[in-house]
DNA sequence: CATGGGATTGACT
DNA sequence: GTCAATCCCATGC
């Protein structure tokens, strides 16, 4: 049971925060996003900000697309398409708490330490096996799946704060962090600690 | 067609 | 804190 084309299809700010609590799941492994970005073709940040070129296309696709792409060479990052088809929007999902076949993304990621497995946006991928072919594929359908809240995170609290690994529009809190997950990457956004310990 | 710059990570000083 | 790895793609000549 996947989450629905209505839910990518609202304003990616509020799509964001939403998603944290959600479960990313692909084959046997599975996390639950605990950390999240949005990027809107508004701002120069985002991808589609120079408009529906070949790279850019999934961005403008359906909501529910998935859109994924090469970082520094070396990466693959995970993006859930929101808004309406033709609004280049989405969600760049940056990290998950470990939650299904946790030793088979140990073996790839050839680490233990739980906080270290997908605690960044290049990390959860490789944890999950997810790469570029998994570009344009649906969030629906699979393979790789976005599901609703289980019942423990129906109420995560999270903060806002600025973007991480960005040089434009660096002053738009627009990066979402549940409270009181160790696996969100670092730098923490002021309060997360605090907040965790309340 | 050449070039430069990343929505990062991990190893090392 | 610094830095290299590595490749896709947008841009400009």
């Amino acid at each position: 049971m996947a989450l629905s084309a209505d839910f990518y299809a609202r304003p990616v700010l509020e799509v964001a925060p939403d998603l944290l609590g959600c479960v990313v799941r692909h084959g046997e492994t599975s996390g639950v996003i605990v950390e999240t970005e949005a990027y809107h073709l508004s701002e120069p940040a985002c991808h589609a900000y120079v408009g529906l070129t070949e790279r850019t296309e999934p961005l403008f696709g359906p909501p529910g697309m998935a859109y994924v792409y090469r970082s520094y060479g070396i990466h693959a990052l995970l993006n859930a398409v929101c808004e309406p088809e033709g609004v280049g929007a989405a969600v760049l999902i940056r990290a998950l708490e470990p939650l299904d076949g946790v030793e088979r993304m140990r073996g790839r990621r050839g680490l233990d330490r739980l906080d270290d497995l997908c605690s960044g946006p290049g990390k959860l991928t490789q944890a999950l096996d997810v790469e570029l072919h998994h570009n344009r594929g649906s969030l629906r359908d699979g393979p790789v799946v976005i599901e609703p809240r289980p019942e423990a995170w129906r109420d995560v609290r999270w903060v806002a704060g600025p973007r991480i690994g960005i040089t434009k529009a660096v002053e738009l809190p627009w990066r979402f962090c549940a409270v009181g997950s160790r696996s969100v990457s670092k730098p923490w956004p002021p309060g997360l600690r605090e907040l965790a310990a309340a």
